[in-house]
DNA sequence: AAAATGAATGTATAAATATACAAAAATCAC
DNA sequence: GTGATTTTTGTATATTTATACATTCATTTT
């Protein structure tokens, strides 16, 4: 579904740059593929509960303020189900296939997971791994996100 | 000066009702006696770091989304400061005096000072009452309070 | 005290955002 | 499948917010 694949993108651009306008999100999802305009986004943006705040560096820009509990919503979840193709493990890796370009997106969603023992997450464009000290931490926490993400 | 009680009028304000738009709290502002127009306002809030959020009731409203270390950053102190007229020991209270209106906007700041063993804190419309379970303690709090407020 | 400098504010408006309404797309019931 | 219903989106625009510029007010310097 589009929709979620565009509000997870959304996400992922928030965070990784400082957007200052809708129109300018609006470009990078057209950048991304996304074909939309600025009515949808200032939608997007009201659902996800995003908001412009005063950056560091004295520019406005969009930013999540609700708190980890938030995230992990079922709003948050159904949108993430949709970027997620495959979980798998390997050793004492869980490798997480995304759609393209969400990566990052969901690295940082299954950041705020707090999975047990979860020693770090890297990403690719369209790929997330999860490093475990154990085969069977990696094993578990398998379980865990099937459950979660179905 | 004007600049720093309207700051705090605004902060009670956003605090204690749902302010939806600048307009809306230029009113408000205006019932409290402040002469003063939207442009203003729009800096008052980009200086206090405050932002619109969607509310639980699927309204925007307005509110700081910083942390407790932002709030007792220098900045706001000193938008306190010139609200309070003077910090009073008594028995086991401390009593604030603060300019006419401002009791509520102190109040909650003072909750967020989190000061040793202050059991709670009721104010009027221009008094703080700070309850402490002894008087010694009462009077150190007046200490900690006169060196913040200067 | 006058002149000079800097800060705060208003006015007017540009820029940005939200939304009413209509259209299109997706989902459902049969 | 077809028609009914709901959801999503675009278009156009009203609303809201930020800011350039001018003015006023306060502070400092001479």
């Amino acid at each position: 579904m589009a929709r979620s694949a565009r509000q997870s993108k959304i996400l992922e651009l928030i965070s990784t740059k400082e957007i200052e306008t809708q129109d300018e999100l609006a470009r990078e999802l057209r950048n991304a593929n996304f074909d939309i305009t600025q009515a949808t986004i200032s939608r997007d943006i009201k659902e996800l509960g995003l908001t412009k705040i005063l950056s560091s560096s004295g520019k406005y820009k969009y930013c999540f303020v609700g708190s980890d509990e938030q995230v992990i919503s079922n709003k948050y979840i159904s949108i993430f189900k949709e970027s997620v193709i495959s979980v798998k493990v390997a050793m004492n890796l869980v490798v997480i296939k995304t759609m393209k370009g969400l990566g990052s997106s969901l690295s940082s969603f299954v950041d705020k997971l707090n999975i047990n023992e979860l020693m770090g997450a890297v990403n690719g464009d369209d790929t997330v791994m999860l490093i475990f000290p154990t085969t069977t931490l990696a094993s578990q926490a398998v379980v865990t996100l099937n459950d979660m993400l179905n």
